[in-house]
DNA sequence: GCGGTGACGGTCG
DNA sequence: CCGACCGCCACCG
């Protein structure tokens, strides 16, 4: 990833956001970015990412609640990181979802710019 | 532009 | 609880 595009700027911001002990799923992040389907893109956006880029990496897991697979090398450390905030990984490289699920709290709507109703109250 | 390639996820046996 | 399949979709040769 040379420049991250719109998309994967989006969705850092949310990764950014996954408190410390907590987890968070590919798909769930790709929701929260409003960009529904696009599981795949998070996982590409992390794949390519310079480490400078500071972001919490290490909380992202799949919907198994498994470190995804990928080089063992980088699977230990994520495993390292998770547990050293609190995270309980099972021998079998489990991460109970219900209890170490991040569930944000629900964004405020953005304020409107248009002085115009959301909906056309009186269209008929 | 086209097709292969995934740090994915839902479903089914 | 696996593993296999398959739909998905942005990237990158």
């Amino acid at each position: 990833m040379k420049q991250p595009t719109p998309a994967q700027l989006k969705i850092l911001r949310v990764i950014d956001r996954i408190p410390r002990g907590r987890v968070a799923t590919y798909g769930q992040i790709a929701r929260l970015a409003k960009l529904p389907r696009r599981a795949r893109l998070v996982g590409q956006t992390l794949r390519n990412m310079p480490d400078e880029v500071l972001v919490p990496w290490h909380r992202v897991v799949n919907a198994a609640g498994r470190i995804s697979d990928r080089d063992p090398r980088d699977m230990r450390r994520q495993r390292e990181l998770l547990l050293a905030e609190g995270v309980a990984v099972s021998p079998t490289g489990r991460i109970d979802l219900t209890r170490y699920a991040w569930k944000p709290a629900p964004r405020l709507a953005s304020r409107r710019q248009g002085r115009w109703p959301i909906t056309p109250l009186y269209a008929t």
